[in-house]
DNA sequence: GGAGATCGTTGGTCTACCCAACGATACACG
DNA sequence: CGTGTATCGTTGGGTAGACCAACGATCTCC
């Protein structure tokens, strides 16, 4: 890739290359379910939250109420998500994960460890928990 | 922002966050400048190897063929850098950084470092160094 | 009963990447 | 010398992830 003096050892460099291979292992894992980022994010609020409004989805994964549109369309259609009209809200849609998305995500997730293993493969425990708390700290 | 469980305190999560807002941090003190990311590596490239053909250039900082194009476009129009047929090899150009580039790449130099400074801010100077140690070993 | 907030949705924008294909040109080899 | 192959700059496209503005419908609160 770049080796440019005036940028390899830079902070902000090293974390944009270990982010981006770590997102290229992400969508990599993700691809192989035919998911993407989003597609999980949902189904863990959903999983974490239970049924909730869009919007709800929305403040809770971070992601935008439009996104959130695209994304459930995806998931209602492959039978990993339920949207029904709130019967006590006519503005809202009531979102639901299916037994389907329940087990999905139990693949998921262990792509999501799988992921997390390949990463950080050539650090020690103890460096896992450092750079963990180093990054925290970064946020 | 997300404060899912099932992410929230994932390796993968940490650096996506933290190289978000390194990049935050990066986009606002070029734009400052009217520059982005690829303008920058550009003038760095040009400046660490001398004059060199666009792909070359790609090589070099990682940066695809036709992204040079777009780039090296603003950057002639702005007069920091210049693009010549290359009298050797009728199929290349020769680009140059210019005077007004040489000047304008110690204030994106600037603009870096201040970065780093802000986005380390919360670390101490060993913490730093552990970080970019760990970095590194992701990649 | 109205004003203002919130809902889902549509339709955009943006950055940083990456890819395929084009005509023009250079090069290596038979 | 000719011809196939590789490389050049360029155009045009697609990707994920993120964000924004505006719409009509609906709700809430005074």
């Amino acid at each position: 890739m770049s080796t440019l003096r005036r940028v390899a050892g830079r902070p902000t460099w090293l974390l944009s290359r270990a982010n981006a291979r770590a997102q290229a292992l992400l969508a990599d894992g993700f691809a192989a379910e035919g998911v993407r980022g989003y597609h999980f994010r949902l189904l863990a609020a959903l999983d974490e939250f239970g049924p909730a409004s869009q919007a709800d989805l929305g403040r809770r994964t971070g992601i935008d109420r439009s996104d959130i549109v695209a994304t459930l369309n995806d998931l209602v259609a492959r039978g990993l998500a339920q949207r029904e009209p709130d019967p006590l809200d006519r503005r809202r849609n009531v979102i639901t994960m299916t037994k389907r998305g329940a087990v999905a995500l139990q693949r998921f997730d262990a792509v999501l460890d799988d992921v997390q293993d390949a990463l950080l493969g050539q650090l020690t425990p103890n460096e896992r928990t450092t750079l963990v708390r180093l990054l925290a700290k970064l946020i």
